[in-house]
DNA sequence: TGTATAAATGAATGACTATTCAGTATCCTA
DNA sequence: TAGGATACTGAATAGTCATTCATTTATACA
């Protein structure tokens, strides 16, 4: 059965790669595939230790319960954005470019993974318990962040000055999830960043900056 | 024991009232109110029915499972979302009203009924499989009216004339559905609607109609 | 009122699976 | 190499719950 021995291989030479902790990360990896494809409640603790080629014991070693599987998926994925964010984020001139900046990591990111998107953007949602969590907790430090800008965009004249920065955020944001979102929900094989122009276009009209598009 | 007395009051004055065919209605209303608190998988079949006052049994009476009650809840709202808004879009003038108009009704809708609005928002994202067919078939419908709004707004001048009208009506779309879920995450009770001519004048600078902020 | 049809009931069934833990293997140190 | 500590295993446990269906109850009609 080459199909299993497949699996058995790969997990062995991971295994001796480092064996004690990127089994941590076998098993994310494990989970992030299995829930994309099944959805969060049809994938078991089983097959994603089947895939990560580990007993199902092994997974509560790791983690409390399956549903820290998905929270630790969430959190070293957002781990992942924020550091390449940051650099990026930093040398920019004005709020113009750092704008177009943030539409284009986010959506650059979010193109990056399939799995990972289908996670973020349908699976994560499962109850208003977790979204609450995910809410207040991570994304609201991404929200600080385009509000940031936004309200320095206003200052220096370049943006709309009567804006609430928060919610000005807020939109930008929605814009940005619901293309994340149209783009997984479409099984087209398009590029989510080739959007970026013409989404930072429509973006900076939003908070009175009129560029021409892209 | 009162609780459950008023439950029965209420169970058997309804089914007084029309007994047959609105025992669908009570079993959906029901549902509502079980699956906002609880949660869709945290909401067994018999909870939805013993608040419906009904047997467990009856309920595949009326649905042929348990998904088809979550269908049905968001069929239901989205046909009430857009007979209320057919007659209110006619009348408009132009553009720039019509696109203020479905502002104002999505967030209006939207924050009429919090159960709901949990559902919507929360409930019925749970699945790739779920959030496909309710995107193509349903959303799908209402981003057309949008992008139909948008692509009048361009030909007359009055919104910008390089737009794509459907990657616009989706950035919009994103922008309301951000602001009506974060009404439901925030858990002070303001009225959603009250934010309308802020979100507005952010959708309308997106389209490139600048008018002044509310 | 009696009978046929339809509607409703709710206990029983059958599947499924997260989590545990007694036992086994592996590693490390003296 | 002994033997203690650590890591791993996977079969067994303990629930949970959607769905069915043999009965019972209500309705319609003659």
């Amino acid at each position: 059965m080459p199909w299993q021995w497949l699996l058995l291989v790969n997990g062995y030479s991971m295994m001796a790669r480092r064996s004690s902790e990127d089994k941590k990360e076998r098993i994310l990896d494990a989970a992030t595939v299995e829930i994309a494809r099944r959805g969060y409640h049809q994938t078991s603790v089983a097959v994603i230790a089947r895939r990560a080629g580990v007993a199902d014991g092994t997974i509560y070693l790791y983690f409390k319960n399956k549903e820290e599987i998905l929270v630790s998926l969430f959190t070293r994925a957002l781990g992942r954005f924020i550091a390449q964010g940051k650099d990026k984020l930093a040398g920019l001139p004005d709020a113009v470019a750092k704008l177009r900046a943030i539409v284009d990591l986010h959506l650059t990111l979010v193109g990056q993974d399939r799995d990972l998107a289908i996670i973020t953007q349908v699976e994560l949602r499962h109850s208003l318990h977790f979204l609450e969590e995910l809410s207040r907790a991570q994304v609201g430090e991404y929200l600080g962040v385009i509000a940031g800008v936004v309200a320095e965009g206003a200052a220096s004249g370049l943006f709309r000055r009567d804006l609430d920065p928060m919610l000005a955020a807020k939109a930008v944001f929605g814009v940005l999830d619901e293309m994340a979102t149209d783009w997984v929900l479409s099984r087209r094989n398009t590029r989510l960043e080739a959007k970026a122009p013409e989404v930072a276009a429509l973006v900076l009209g939003m908070v009175g900056a009129n560029g021409p598009a892209a």
